[in-house]
Formats: structure tokens, sequence, C-alpha cells
RNA sequence: GGUGACAUAGCCAAGUGGUAAGGCAAGGGUCUGCAAAACCCUCAUUCCCCGGUUCAAAUCCGGGUGUCACCUCCA
């Protein structure tokens, strides 16, 4: 398999260090509010692709981690901690605050059908963790004390910008008003390790250390949890594209000078998913969480749907009418599935070059959007159905689009269709409206009586209330548009 | 200002030197009293621009332009 790794700017063979089983670690959110769909998206592609590995063949252990601690806000405040602030807005507790977010997180995450990572650790689970690293840095001579705090010294290290020539002067530090710079950092981009003293006093939680009482720098959580689940080495770190500078940065640094080895070697960032006017926040514009899509009746698998039809490395935009588009492909694609028999021999042959193609889509660079595309190869397929079926039910190992699911239980509301003989007047939605279904049996009868003009009368008055009817067979389904 | 990624029809996109896949939308048709569904057909002389290499370039090279991201918490 090719993937692009972001730390040699190349598609590159995917080799792990252990013949087995691949050890991936991926950036977790920061539980202080809702996951938007933005986010999502980078972990429904991280779930394609640990899917997609153990598809193959591989073992895959992987961890994620829950930031709970020591963020700052965002752009709109200033100086607060993340999850202090959300405490403060909900009048809960910092750890209530995490829990509810992280439980909510991963129901999101279930509703997309992204399974949850072997091991998901909570940043304020690790402490003693961090402290060791940071001790061991500070007697290698990489780290130093100032002001309070500890740093990173970037200094120290023979290359620092690894996902690009950067020039230290040329980065442009405190670029907005209210971030100050910090004088007691040595170099540009050091970075702390371990704060007790912050410009921010209001860090609710602190635990003691060598160095005062205190919490520990951002960077820090992802190198102590990942090393405490997966050793000294990782062979997939994944994250979305915002985190490749300063985070992913200083993690290596901090990683490879505690370690004294290499530590990760692939790196694979997800681009963004943007609103029409740039990059999609919480605070800007909607706030567009998978609460809000089924609110508004869109089912979330149709935004998993959107997201593989488009490639990780490509930004992509976000509009109503761009869901909408893949909404339709997505029920016309299942609408299709139903429609298969099930029974008889499956060809082995005919799934195994699907099969192939499907690997080839995805080998290379995890391009889903072919592999969506061999989802219409499969139904073109010169095959019976019980081999299209089987061979649909194999790449939804990958996909996780629930297509046989969702296809069966279409199947299930045709066959639910009126008794043989009787008339029935169904609602699609379960809604009971004895005014609609009197209309929509008056019409029954004009219809009957060959009187077309007050049949499509009812028809237009039906759709004036916004309710739409469809004649099936014995009957009439309804709903409202 | 620096760094990186991306640029193919209305939209999502495939394509890795051999003459533009697929999907959605749209238009036309078949069918149905009408509608819906289904099925069939149509839909980029051209791949951001300008040069170059080549028998041959969306694909390679050089130079531009644009968009997005990061440099400040972010997926």
């Amino acid at each position: 398999m090719y993937l692009y790794n972001s730390a040699t700017r190349k598609k590159q063979e995917f080799v792990p260090n252990h013949p087995d089983m691949v050890k991936m670690y991926t950036c977790g959110p920061t539980v202080y509010h809702f996951a938007h769909i933005g986010n999502l998206r980078t972990y429904i592609m991280e779930d394609v692709l640990e899917k997609y590995l153990r598809y193959v063949g591989y073992n895959v252990k992987r961890v994620m981690n829950i930031t709970d601690v020591g963020h700052l806000t965002s752009d709109a405040d200033e100086g607060e901690d993340k999850m202090l602030k959300g405490a403060r807005r909900e009048h809960k507790t910092v750890m209530e605050i995490a829990k509810y977010y992280t439980d909510a997180f991963f129901a999101d995450c279930a509703k997309l059908n992204i399974k949850t990572p072997d091991v998901v650790e909570p940043a304020t689970n690790c402490i003693d963790e961090y402290i060791k690293i940071i001790s061991v840095l500070l007697d290698k001579g990489y780290a130093y004390q100032a002001g309070g705090n500890v740093y990173f010294d970037t200094a120290k290290l023979e290359r620092y910008y690894v996902f690009g020539e950067h020039k230290e002067e040329d980065l442009a530090v405190g670029v907005r008003d209210s971030v100050e710079e910090d004088t007691n950092k040595r170099n540009k981009n050091d970075f702390v390790l371990w704060f007790t003293k912050s410009k921010f006093e209001d860090q609710a939680l602190k635990w003691d250390s060598p160095w005062g009482v205190g919490y520990p720098g951002w960077h820090m959580e992802c190198s102590g949890i990942s090393m405490k689940h997966l050793g000294e080495d990782v062979d997939i770190h994944c994250g979305g594209i915002d985190n490749a500078f300063p985070h992913h940065t200083n993690e290596i640094a901090q990683s490879e000078s505690y370690l004294g080895h290499k530590w990760c070697n692939w790196w694979v960032h997800v681009l963004h998913l943007n609103t029409n006017d740039g990059k999609m926040s919480k605070s800007k514009g909607e706030f567009l969480t998978v609460s809000l899509l089924q609110e508004k009746g869109y089912d979330p698998l149709a935004y998993r749907f959107f997201c593989l039809q488009s490639h990780y490395r490509k930004s992509l935009v976000f509009t109503w009418e761009n869901l909408d588009n893949a909404v339709a492909a997505y029920n016309k694609l299942i609408a299709r599935i139903a429609a298969l028999k099930e029974g008889g021999d499956v060809d082995a042959a005919v799934v195994e070059a699907l099969r192939a193609k499907f690997m080839q889509a995805m080998d290379n660079d995890l391009n889903t959007s072919m592999g969506v595309t061999v989802l219409y190869d499969v139904l073109k397929a010169d095959a019976n159905d019980a081999t299209k079926l089987a061979a649909l039910a194999e790449l939804d190992q990958v996909l996780s689009l629930d297509l046989l699911e969702k296809a069966a239980a279409v199947r299930k509301k045709q066959a639910a269709a009126p008794a043989e003989g009787g008339f029935a007047v169904i609602s699609q939605d379960g809604e009971e409206n004895g005014e609609v279904e009197a209309l929509i049996l008056r019409r029954a009868e004009a219809k009957k009586a060959k009187d077309f003009a007050q049949a499509d009368a009812i028809r237009q008055q039906l759709k004036d209330q916004g309710i739409e009817i469809t004649d099936v067979a014995g009957g009439v389904k309804w709903k409202r548009a």
C-alpha cells in the first residue's frame, strides 16, 4: 500500500516496523464542546485507514488521546482554558464537562460508523508519564527551566522543521494582538513542557511535579500517551493538517530527543472541511454537528458517504447543496442494492476481481473516491445477485456505509406495501393524520370514477399543505416534503 | 512575509506519457390518466495560464496565477 507521508512529502510504500502489527496513533478531540462535522471528517478518514489496514490482514493497535487539560481558548476568547470556559458556561466542573463531551464525541462517532480505537486515553491519566519524559529531557540538556516553566530548547536539534523548510526568523510570532511573546523562551519556537506559571492562571487542574505544582504542555500529552501504550515506536501518526505545525513538529522534537532514536515513520494529515468562506469552526457560521444534521433529516451515514467520495488530502467544501448531492447518490445506491435478490451461488472469481480493483484504489494513498466507484462496478458486474451482494458486503467492511443493512430496510419497507385487494394509506414518517387520509381516500374515489380533474385538484391541495403523495400498488404513500 | 498542499464539466471526482472513468444534478425519451419510481439516451475538441521536452502531455520540465491551510488554541 502506498501512503502519502507528510514527513517526506511523497507517497511511499507502507511497511510497518513489525511485520503483522501496525501501531497507529491518532490525535483525539479536545472535549470542551461538541465536535463539528469538519472535526469528524478527520476521524472518518482515519477510521477508513484503520479498517483498510485490518482488511489487508494487519493487526492494528490504535490509540487515541482525549485532551481534557491545558488548552487555551479559540480566537474569539482570550487567555482562558477551554475546558474551564466550557465548565463555566455550563456550570459544571471541568471533569464533568470532559466526561459529557467525551461521551458525546463517541456517540457521534457511532452514528458515523467510526470504530472506537483500541485504546482511548484521557490526558489527565498520564501525568507520571509526562514527568518522566520531561525529567529525561532536562537531564539530556534538551530542556531548560525559566520563569517557573520548563521549556524545550529547539536550538539543540539538528532538524526541527520536519514538515517544511522554515527559517526561524520568518516565523510570524505574535501575529495576533492577543498573543503575547513569551520572553522566557530562548528561541522563538521553544515550547512549554510543563507549566507552573502561565498567563492563564485559571487552569483548574494541577499536579505536583519536581518543578512545582502545575500542568503539562499540550504537545507532551500525545508523546506520553503514545509511548505508554505503543512503546518506543509508532508506525502511523494521524491528525488534522492544522496539527502538523507546531503540534506534531513538537511531538517529534521531544519524543526523539527523549528516546534517542527515530520515533514515528508515517505522518498522515487529513485536510479540512471548509465552508464557502474558509475553515469550518465552532464560532463561525452554523455550528454543524451530527445532531444538527439529524434534526434536518440527514442520515449521518450520508455524510460519511460525502466524505468518502472525496480524498483525504484535498480540502472539501461543505454546502447543503453538496450534501444533498451525496444524499441523493447514497439513497440511489441503496435502492439499487435493495433490488438485488438473495440466494444462489457466489462466483468467487468475480468477487476476487472486484476485490482486486477495490484494493488497487485503496492501495493508492487511500483513494476512497475510486473505492466508492467500485461499488458501482459491482452493481454493473456480469454476475448474479448473490455474487454482487457478497462483494458489496466485503467492501463495506472498510467503507462502513451499512449498505446491506440499509438495503434490507428498504426492502422491508417495500414489503410493508398494502395488502392485495384493499386500499391502504401509508405515512412514510409514521404520522397519523385523519384529515390527510380522508383527502387521499377522496382522491382515490375520484380516480376510480375517472374524474382526473378532481383527483389532481386534491393532489394540489395536499401539495399546498406541504404533503407529497405517491401512488403505489394497492394504496398511497404520503410524506411531508 | 515564510512554509506546505491543491487546481479536470453546475457539484463530488478518476486519471501517474498514448489521445478525458464513475456518481450527483440537468435536458430528452419509454412507461404510467397525471405524478413518483424504474429503464434508455444526451451532457468537457479539453484538463488554471504561458512557454519547453516528445511522434504523442491533464499527465514530464520551467515560469506565472488562484484557492486553502499552518506560522496563534484548532480535525
